[in-house]
DNA sequence: ATATTGACCAGTT
DNA sequence: TAACTGGCCAATA
């Protein structure tokens, strides 16, 4: 089967659980090419209806909600978001630590992903839990 | 055909 | 700290 980069896009983001996200760069880790994670936006951005993609279970890597996302923006963005169960904050933000979804190895096999991302993903999280742990958000003002 | 843009990200200045 | 850079590559404002 001829697996295009827009389609295994489609097949990580199936395989989110309800109420979990993931992040564009997370997703690109895992198909093996770390620096795409503008072609997963872009992926998303055009992906037909009739594929059902959960489209909602992506977000950037600060946990924020896609301004360009459908029509609706951040707003449909975030209502479908908490029709998931997942809490939203009031800058349109969630929270990675408590919804971000990372796979096990199973399941990276179940979805016929190279494993060495795996490791890539490991090191990748060990790192980002220094770096990430206060994120900047924009907004000062309520 | 070339140039710019964008649901992004990480490293460097 | 914030601003900039290069990477990714399909679509085209």
């Amino acid at each position: 089967m001829e697996s295009t980069f827009s389609q295994q896009v489609y097949k990580i983001v199936k395989a989110i659980p309800k109420g979990k996200v993931m992040t564009y760069g997370q997703i690109a880790l895992l198909l093996g090419v770390p620096r795409a994670s503008r072609q997963v936006g872009w992926a998303l951005h055009s992906v037909p209806e009739e594929y059902q993609v959960p489209c909602q279970r992506v977000v950037n890597r600060y946990g924020g909600l896609a301004a360009g996302y459908g029509w609706g923006g951040q707003l449909a963005h975030r209502a479908e978001l908490e029709a998931d169960g997942v809490e939203i904050r009031e800058d349109f933000t969630v929270d990675l630590e408590k919804y971000q979804w990372h796979p096990t190895e199973a399941e990276i096999v179940l979805l016929q992903l190279p494993l060495e991302s795996l490791e890539r993903l490991n090191q990748k999280l060990a790192f980002s839990n220094e770096r990430l742990s206060q994120p900047r958000r924009k907004n000062s003002k309520n």
